[in-house]
RNA sequence: GGGCGGUUAGCUCAGUUGGUUAGAGCGCGUCGUUCACACCGACGAGGUCGGAGGUUCGAGUCCUCUACCGCCCA
């Protein structure tokens, strides 16, 4: 027995080691016949594996890894799979700096294409190399498959048990044929539809964006007063605008019907400003008196009220605005003079930017502009990811309907919301918001391409013009489907783009639009019928908060439309991780902290044990601190083992032995610590279970250990019961701190037991009472209070511990002096006491000799 | 502007349904190498719980107002 014990225990080398372990014994394989009742099912998020890897990601996944090993020793088969999310836009955007190329579409295939990794270091000035969307697809595929590689090597390091014979990505086939799958019957029940709408637009990207990715952003602007002219010739209306820009796009004024300065315009005409077009003067009850003028123009379009007065007015499209995000090349049909063609010529082509510029010189010039621009900040609605504000132009488009649109819908979304379990609860507010908050369905067509494509092609009519109301859809045996590049049925390729043939819709999904079916996607959702009744729906969705919005609803759509039940029990929501200035970590402010190091130097225990200490749904701060902490934790842990199997590594296991009273005191304790961290760990409340179990076992060394030393190594009356005790409590203690110090209960668990620790049973703190037989817990903790004082004695004293104290009394209840009477000879033994008297009183104190020397303590 | 969360020892955080002198770790100070542990141990000094008011026999713990920080949504 103690040969397998190291002479000195170490952590070093104990993270590869059992990893490698793990993976060959296959210890966190799935068991496919358990049944669903048994099942523990994890909806993981898949990290986007072109994103950065710092301590932000790895706590949040050592949190879910932590439930995972507590439910895995309750005895539930956990299906644990890993996704990766290397679909779409973030993807493309780390190919094209990678690679230092662009996709052009237009560009023929080349197979012999061999790419370059330029990464950090594209010379200033370089052009990216425009490259075919086939081309580009494979780089795009190359670079997440080694993405993929370095996330799955940290994820093993730092001990998530993941099964990993079940990952998948977000772009791979399977994700496509389901998001692909998902997308015909919505579209089959008018869950989805098309429209021809205005779109919030980002100009770099150039694609549609939808609601859940805009944020507001506060931006310098300033307020350009302009004069239109009475079309009666009778004076100027002004009006306040901060995009005069836009002013070739006017449809209209507006200002509130109940406001009297304006009343008397109503159903007149004006004229506007450099480009001579007549546009009416409306009312409408979204017009702020208080804003501006109080009246105010109508483009086509500027913000999102415009879309809203230009639907509800039907006011007619004057859109100048290019999906480049330049001045469109023909001035719209209502500009017909000849000073208004030349004003339009003059910001044609332009950048947004640059036509303001111009107009404002313009209006100047013809003295339209007065006075001079007021400054102003302002919120101005932004892609997240974004450089540029988003536009808005009307353009072809995909939607889900989410309830943004429809008062039934919504409650039903909200009823769902509702019955989910949130941890921690306070987070459900933020899903009722936003789907309170929805102003319009959800956009899920991208014109972008390393995506899953919209699986649908149109027919051209035989005058050569797309009839997009004509589709020609795929059988869904087909899928997944390229509509780019293959032909519907009953269509040969040589019919594509040519009248009375066929076009593909060239479009890609939001990513959203996939990654709101992992757990469809993980579950085997119709493509393996007995796993997928065996695991969905799943217990939790592990995610952050910031995507409540996004993912988790988004989630809770699509799996009610298709399985019409929540896709999981629990959603467990985590927090983020702070750099120590209390900054979120990311990538883009660089203040991020690689995972890898932090393993490297203090074990991937440690790491683990930072991540436990993090409340479900709190922010985190990271601090180096606490992983010495929990490296300090995890080499404890080996000592203590190492001391209690080398005084009882060979006894028994028979409870019965167990007879002295300190020995069932503690075992009692043990009891509330094991029923303690249950019930913290049944409410997801890791932390909590992790502190106690910690608190306890710090106590457990300073105090039961000390006192029991003497018992234990001797051989006379009580040793036997020692030493089952230990065995007992290190056996518990252990299995306790399995899902936290994984790697080091499992070393020690490798010292006297066979098996994984990892798929041992959950403590059971029944057991621990029968052996306490109701024994008086005040035995243990009299005791350690005793032992104490002594300890404080020697202290104040400056002497050493093992100090001998030729006589000690201890002052007490009688009720503590009784309990201290079951654990006397461990204190003196403990204490190095000779003699030791009691006596009652009303405040606990202990008088100590130290050998000649009388203290009061 | 609306909503959510936070504000407890120098630092990072616990404080369960309101109940006796408010806890832990780190850091700090003193002492100590006892045969598990110097990647150590023991002991100790530090807060009246952001502020104000209220409910109560009693509030860090409930209510109101308020300040500051963070986030979400307008």
């Amino acid at each position: 027995m103690s040969s397998r014990i190291p002479e000195k225990p170490g952590l070093e080398g104990l993270d590869e080691r059992w990893a490698n372990q793990w993976e060959s014994d296959k210890t966190y394989q799935f068991n496919r016949s358990a049944l669903r009742e048994g099942v523990f099912s994890i909806d993981t998020p898949p990290p986007t594996v072109s994103g950065s890897l710092h301590v932000g990601s790895a706590c949040s996944y050592t949190h879910t890894d932590i439930v995972a090993r507590y439910r895995r020793m309750r005895g539930d088969s956990v299906y644990y799979p890993m996704g990766w999310d290397d679909n779409g836009l973030p993807t493309e955007r780390r190919v094209q700096n990678y690679f230092g190329v662009r996709c052009d579409p237009t560009l023929q295939y080349d197979p012999d294409y061999q790419a370059e990794a330029k990464a950090g270091k594209l010379p200033s000035g370089h052009r990216a190399v425009a490259i075919s969307r086939r081309n580009f697809l494979e780089l795009c595929a190359q670079l997440v498959a080694q993405d993929e590689v370095v996330f799955e090597n940290l994820w093993r390091r730092l001990g998530l048990s993941v099964d990993w014979e079940l990952t998948y990505t977000t772009v791979g086939e399977r994700a496509r044929r389901a998001s692909q799958r998902a997308f015909l019957r919505n579209l089959a029940r008018d869950e989805a539809y098309q429209a021809d709408a205005p779109t919030m637009w980002d100009v770099d990207d150039q694609t549609a964006i939808a609601q859940a990715e805009i944020e507001d952003r506060e931006l310098d602007g300033a307020y350009h007063r302009l004069a239109f002219a009475r079309s009666d010739d009778h004076g100027d209306i002004f009006i306040e605008t901060t995009r005069p820009e836009l002013l070739a796009a006017c449809v209209a004024l507006v200002a509130h019907p109940d406001d009297e300065r304006y009343q008397p315009f109503f159903n007149t005409t004006v004229r506007t400003p450099l480009y001579d077009v007549e546009v009416p003067v409306v009312a409408h009850r979204l017009a702020d008196p208080e804003k501006g003028s109080g009246i105010a123009m109508i483009c086509t379009f500027g913000d999102t009220t415009d879309v809203i007065w230009w639907r509800e007015l039907q006011l007619p499209m004057r859109s100048i605005v290019a999906h480049d995000g330049r001045i469109k090349r023909d001035a719209p049909q209502a500009v017909a003079s000849a000073r208004g063609l030349e004003n339009y010529q003059a910001i044609a082509g332009k950048s947004v930017k640059q036509a303001q510029t111009i107009v404002v010189e313009l209006l100047v010039a013809s003295g339209e502009l007065h006075g001079t621009p007021k400054p102003i900040t302002h919120p101005v609605k932004f892609y997240e990811r974004g450089k540029r504000p988003l536009e808005i132009v009307a353009s072809r488009q995909w939607y889900i309907r989410n309830g943004g649109r429809d008062a039934d819908r919504r409650a039903a979304f909200l009823s769902r919301g509702e019955e989910l379990d949130w941890i921690p609860g306070y987070m459900k507010a933020r899903y009722d918001t936003w789907v309170e908050g929805l102003t319009g369905d959800w956009l899920i067509s991208r014109q972008r391409y390393f995506g899953v494509p919209i699986p649908v092609w149109y027919r051209i009519g035989d005058d050569g013009i797309v009839n997009y109301d004509e589709r020609l859809l795929p059988d869904e045996s087909m899928l997944p489907i390229d509509p780019v590049g293959e032909a519907p049925p009953g269509f040969h390729e040589s019919a594509r783009g040519r009248p009375g043939g066929f076009v593909g819709d060239g479009d890609i999904m939001d990513t959203w639009a996939t990654s709101s079916l992992t757990p469809l996607l993980a579950c085997y959702w119709e493509e393996d019928h007995d796993l997928f009744a065996r695991v969905y729906p799943m217990d939790i969705r592990p995610q952050a908060y910031e995507i409540i919005r996004t993912w988790l609803f988004s989630s809770v759509v699509r799996s009610h439309y298709e399985t019409d039940v929540l896709p999981w029990k629990h959603a467990t929501i985590s927090g983020w991780v702070l750099d120590p200035d209390r900054k979120k970590m990311s990538k883009s402010k660089g203040n991020t902290v690689g995972p890898l190091d932090w393993i490297e130097k203090y074990g991937a225990d440690a790491l683990r044990y930072w991540a436990g200490s993090a409340r479900p749904g709190a922010d985190t701060a990271f601090e180096e601190a606490q992983l010495k902490v929990g490296r300090k934790l995890a080499v404890k842990l080996l000592n203590a083992s190492k001391f209690v199997l080398g005084i009882a590594g060979d006894d028994s296991d028979d409870l019965e032995m167990i007879t002295e009273p300190l020995d069932r005191a503690m075992c009692a304790q043990l009891a509330t610590l094991v029923d303690e961290a249950t019930v913290a760990f049944e409410a997801f409340d890791y932390a909590r279970a992790l502190e106690r179990t910690e608190a306890f076992f710090w106590d457990f060394c300073d105090n039961y250990l000390e006192l029991v030393k003497g018992r234990a190594y001797n051989a006379g009356p009580g040793r036997d019961s020692a030493a089952v005790t230990l065995r007992l409590a290190l056996n518990t203690l252990l299995r306790l701190f399995a899902p936290f110090l994984s790697f080091a209960t499992e070393e020690v668990w490798s010292w006297w037991q066979v098996g994984s620790i990892h798929t041992a049973q959950w403590p059971d703190s029944a057991s621990l009472r029968s052996v306490s037989q109701g024994t008086d817990v005040a035995i243990a903790t009299v005791a350690a209070e005793v032992l104490g004082a002594i300890r404080k004695a020697k202290s104040e004293h400056q002497r050493s511990l093992a100090t001998a104290v030729t006589e000690a009394t201890v002052f007490d209840s009688q009720a503590r002096l009784d309990a201290l009477d079951g654990a006397k000879r461990e204190v003196c033994d403990a204490g190095k006491v000779a003699v030791l008297h009691v006596q009652i009183a009303e405040e606990f104190s202990v008088d100590v000799t130290l050998d000649d020397d009388i203290v009061k303590a």
